[in-house]
DNA sequence: CTGTTAGCGCTTTCAT
DNA sequence: ATGAAAGCGCTAACAG
């Protein structure tokens, strides 16, 4: 009989004195006599196997990996669905690679290469900016991709996005209804995906309601620091009764930056922001935010990405989350 | 010559006009003429050939990638931490593999069996609860484990960890300094590691400075929502003239419970919270937090991890990282 | 310097 | 039902 090959699954192969075809089949769940089945299990107990990851998916062409690409790891947003699409995958037998890509549109170009050496059979990949050539890279993969957001225009894929102009108009028909005049708005970067998106509902809403639109700053980044400032120049120049915030650490900086100044909240104004992340709820006093649906966009997002690794040939499918509004204290 | 072996790389090969080594040897930099050189650069870019990399894990016994564990992704400490480890490992040519294992220790064996596997070369373990089984499953480890807190009794691994009593001493110092009579403590459960290092920190910086344990209270978790719970119970039973908290999370809670009893902070009531995380920054007044490192303890771990891959011999090493405290307007 | 060849550990026909 | 053997795509001796 054989030489003595050395894989690990001869060993117990040996061991039980069967082939290691049986051992595989055993292991697998395949059918086999009673004998050799027990024989298998036995050894490969006393020998304390396992089988090889790395081996099993040259095999059989599966890594059993799924890649997640979050534009920003610190803002709790991501956190959240990068948590949610964690649980999903893992309940389906996937383990997450996390590809966190800074802010850097490059870093996404990098790891589409990186998906193609073929280290995860798929992606979620939500970009903050989305340039030309990270679509043509879209387009060029070889394995399949989920989109959280928009794809840029010629790429079919799967996605699942947010109403961002919905959700606007819920924050600011929340305002405009309990009367309040001035209602202006605190954005990040306009070159960012929310960024425009929100700026876009921010207008639409208001236009629908007839009227003009209140003063607007640009914080550098989504960041609370950056927040502080956006929202003392904004307080510098203007007296809105109202703020409306691209996101809910945008709106705890407003928050902070008010109270600081005197003005009561939601007296003097009122504040909302966007994503309903848990520290719109842990601020004092709470703040009223539009909720995305981020938790709900993640899950969409893992399970559209099971869904296409299942069938690769289901038909497209794009996604969008209603938002709703939840009122806390601020408003 | 050869039969059409299929194989990617065959293809590159054979357009170049060179043997599949060749091709192997070009793109892994090692010495080749001129000419080979670029013909194999011309038909691997024309190709668009990208090598796999199960194959070549298969080959060369390494995944480059490494697993992280930590115990509550939600709170802002780990993800920070999550953060750090990405950036430190990415850099080195690493993918990081999150497996988030909830609060149950059996998650966390069933990683341990998982690594076994080989899907990662190393793995870093940030455990909330360490019970005697796990002690076991991480001796059994053919990897190298990095462990974040201390290691379970006759484990030898790498580990780094904070100073919980000498954190404590700096918030209690700090408190009994300015004149606070009545230190109260929200810590969470005592059945985990921080929970029972924090509470032990508590104790011993009170008993240096010959006094008697205030008032302590037990949330259910490290959770805002628990905190909330936890700091009622304390303020309904005593009136404390300063409330330690086991993290940051804690102490906002009970920032937001103190001040919507009436109470002033941090005039009638001051407030230290532990981690030093950005919410301690956000919260209104920002909260005076002892940063117990974590940040740096990621990096250590994660250097630490890369070290012992590179060279599986060093001496073990058991790093403790020294803590400092942020003042902020809380106390 | 370059090509041939032997596997890495596993799954899966294909015979038996 | 079981075993022998052929690779999955790649790297690394070893020859030449």
């Amino acid at each position: 009989m054989a030489e003595a090959r050395k894989s690990t699954l001869w060993l117990v192969a040996e061991r039980a004195g069967v082939s290691i075809a049986s051992v595989s089949r055993v292991l697998n769940g395949q059918p086999a006599s009673q004998r050799v089945t027990e024989r298998v299990r036995a050894a490969a107990a006393e020998l304390g196997y396992v089988p090889d990851a790395t081996a099993r998916s040259l095999k059989v062409g599966r890594t059993e990996q799924i890649a997640l690409a979050v534009a920003d790891v610190g803002n709790p947003v991501y956190v959240g669905m990068m948590h949610e699409i964690s649980r999903v995958v893992t309940k389906a037998g996937y383990r997450l690679v996390l590809s966190s890509t800074g802010a850097d549109p490059k870093d996404q170009i990098d790891l589409l290469v990186g998906l193609n050496r073929g280290f995860a059979d798929g992606l979620i990949l939500s970009p903050l900016r989305a340039p030309e050539e990270l679509g043509t890279q879209l387009r060029a993969s070889r394995f399949p991709i989920v989109i959280i957001g928009s794809v840029p225009p010629g790429v079919e894929l799967d996605n699942v996005r947010a109403d961002s102009v919905a959700g606007m108009a819920l924050a600011v028909d929340h305002l405009a209804g309990q009367g309040r005049e001035r209602i202006a708005f605190v954005n990040g970067p306009v070159d960012t995906v929310p960024g425009a998106a929100r700026r876009n509902g921010y207008l639409t809403a208001l236009k629908a309601l007839g009227r003009e639109p209140g003063t607007q700053v640009t914080a550098r980044d989504f960041t609370y620091q950056a927040g502080l400032r956006a929202a003392s120049t904004l307080l510098e120049k203007d007296t809105p009764d109202a703020i409306v915030c691209a996101n809910d650490l945008l709106a705890i900086a407003a928050l902070n930056v008010a109270t600081r100044r005197g003005l009561r909240v939601p007296d003097d104004v009122a504040i909302v922001g966007m994503d309903d992340t848990d520290i719109a709820d842990l601020a004092n006093p709470a703040i009223t935010s539009v909720n995305l649906g981020a938790t709900k966009r993640a899950r969409t997002a893992a399970k559209l990405l099971l869904r296409r690794l299942d069938k690769p040939d289901a038909p497209l499918r794009q996604v969008v989350i209603e938002p709703t509004l939840t009122v806390r204290d601020s408003s």
